[in-house]
DNA sequence: ACCTGAACACCGTTCAAGT
DNA sequence: ACCTGAACACCGTTCAAGT
C-alpha cells in the first residue's frame, strides 16, 4: 500500500553538531559514560564511525560538549532574582541535580578544566559571591572553594552511580554495601568510619550536600566580619 | 669473565602483589594515567599480560590499589601531635602535596568511592573533626564538606595535569593558556571570569587551597558557636 | 601454584574513495 | 562539502597449555 517500502532507517536530515550531541547525552544518559561509542553514536545516527569526525575533532571534545549542553541548560534554569545566598544554594542545588540526573557530568566536568562548562559555573558563583561583597582579593579563593566542592561531591556522586551500575546493583543497594564493609572495619582503627556506617545508609545525599554549601557559606560569613 | 652470559632482562623473584603495584606506581609517574597498560606493565616486570591476573583481578583494582598505597604512606607521614584545626591543615596539605606529585592519585581516589583509600582520609579527618568538639549529629556533614573539597582539587589538579601532558605541554604553560582565554571571553556575559583570569597565572595552587581549607574551618567554628 | 602468550572482542581514529 | 566503511594500532581480559 505504501510507495515506498521503509528499508533501513536513514537519516533525514544531514547530521550537524547539535543532532550528535543530543545522541550523545541521550546514549550517556541511558548507558553510562562506557556506553558512549562512537561506533554506537554512528549507529544511532545511521552513518558511519568517520563521519562524525567532521563534525568534531574527538572523544572528549563530544563529551565536554555534551556536558556543556546540560550546563547550560541547568543555569539558564537558575535564575539570579534573590538574594546572593539563595542564589548560590539554588545555583548549587541545580548543579546538584543536574549531576544527578546525568551522573556523567560530574566526571565530565573534572574533565574539562578551564574549558566552558566549568567557566559557565564559574562565572555565576562568581557574580553571586560578588553581590555578597566579599573583597576582591579574597573573591577567587572563595569561589574556587564552592567550585571544588560542588564538583567534588558531582564527581563521588557520578562513580558511585558508576559503580553501582558496572555491579548490576542500584544506586541505594551500592550504598548499602558500602554501609555493611564499613561498618565491619577494625574497631580500633577505624573508629570514626565504623561510627559513620549507618548515616549512609540513611542519609539525604542532597541536604547532606546542601549542608556542605552552608558550612562554606558560613566561613564567607566569618571571614568577611573579621 | 663472567661465568653465565645475561641474556633477556629475566625476573629473579617472582611476582607478587606488592612488586605489581609497585611497578604501576612508577609507570603511573613516569607516563601518566594512560600509561599504565597491562601490557606495558608486563614487559616492565618481564611477564605476559596474562601473569597479572593471578595477582589482581583487574585494571580498576590495580589502580586504586596503587592509589592506597600512596594515601597510606601520606597518612602515615602526617602525624596527629598538634591542636585538631592544625592536624586538619596538615593532613589536607599532605593530600595536596601526594596528589600534587602523583596527579593520577587525585582522579584513581574519585573513581574508588566507599574504597580503603578514601577510607584512610576520612577516618583521619573524622578523628580530627570530633576533635574539635563537633557534635555527632553534624559530624558527618563536616567531614563531608571537607572530604569532597579535598578530592574536588585533587581531581581538577589532575585533570589540569592530564590535559597539559596530552597537549604536551608543562602545567604552567596550560594554566597560561586558561588564563588567555578566559580573558578573551565576553565582557557583557562572563565579567567575573575575565576579572579573575590573571589570577590563575599568577597565584599559588597550595595556598588557595590551604585557603578554602581554612574557609570551611571557619564555617565549622561559626556553626559550632551558633 | 603460578606463568605464558595467543586469541577474543572490543576501542578511537584515519583516510582513500565515493557522492 | 560531507559521508562511507575498511583498516590501523591499540586496548582489557580470558584461557588452554605449559612448568
Amino acid at each position: 500500500m505504501v510507495k515506498k517500502a521503509r528499508s533501513a532507517p536513514r537519516r533525514e536530515e544531514s547530521l550537524s553538531r547539535e543532532s550528535i550531541i543530543e545522541a550523545a547525552i541521550e546514549l550517556l544518559d541511558s548507558s553510562g559514560e562506557s556506553g558512549l561509542t562512537f561506533r554506537t553514536l554512528s549507529e544511532r545516527l545511521a552513518t558511519g564511525p568517520g563521519a562524525i569526525y567532521w563534525h568534531i575533532a574527538n572523544k572528549s571534545e563530544l563529551l565536554t560538549a555534551a556536558c556543556d549542553a546540560i550546563v547550560a541548560r541547568t543555569m539558564e534554569a537558575t535564575t539570579s532574582r534573590a538574594k546572593p545566598k539563595a542564589n548560590l544554594r539554588a545555583l548549587a542545588l541545580g548543579m546538584f541535580d543536574a549531576m544527578d540526573a546525568h551522573p556523567w557530568v560530574g566526571s565530565a566536568l573534572g574533565q574539562a578544566p578551564g574549558a566552558m562548562p566549568m567557566v559557565r559555573i564559574l562565572e555565576r558563583l562568581g557574580q553571586q559571591v560578588r553581590a555578597l561583597g566579599v573583597e576582591d582579593g579574597t573573591q577567587w579563593a572563595v569561589v574556587g572553594a564552592l567550585l571544588n566542592y560542588i564538583l567534588g561531591v558531582g564527581g563521588r556522586n557520578a562513580a558511585n552511580g558508576q559503580l553501582a551500575r558496572a555491579r548490576g546493583l542500584d544506586r541505594s543497594d551500592f550504598l548499602e554495601a558500602v554501609a555493611t564493609a564499613w561498618s565491619q572495619l577494625d574497631a580500633h582503627l577505624y573508629p570514626f568510619t565504623r561510627s559513620v556506617a549507618g548515616q549512609v545508609r540513611a542519609h539525604d545525599d542532597r541536604e547532606d550536600f546542601l549542608a556542605g554549601i552552608d558550612l562554606i557559606l558560613k566561613g564567607i560569613d566569618a571571614q568577611r566580619r573579621r
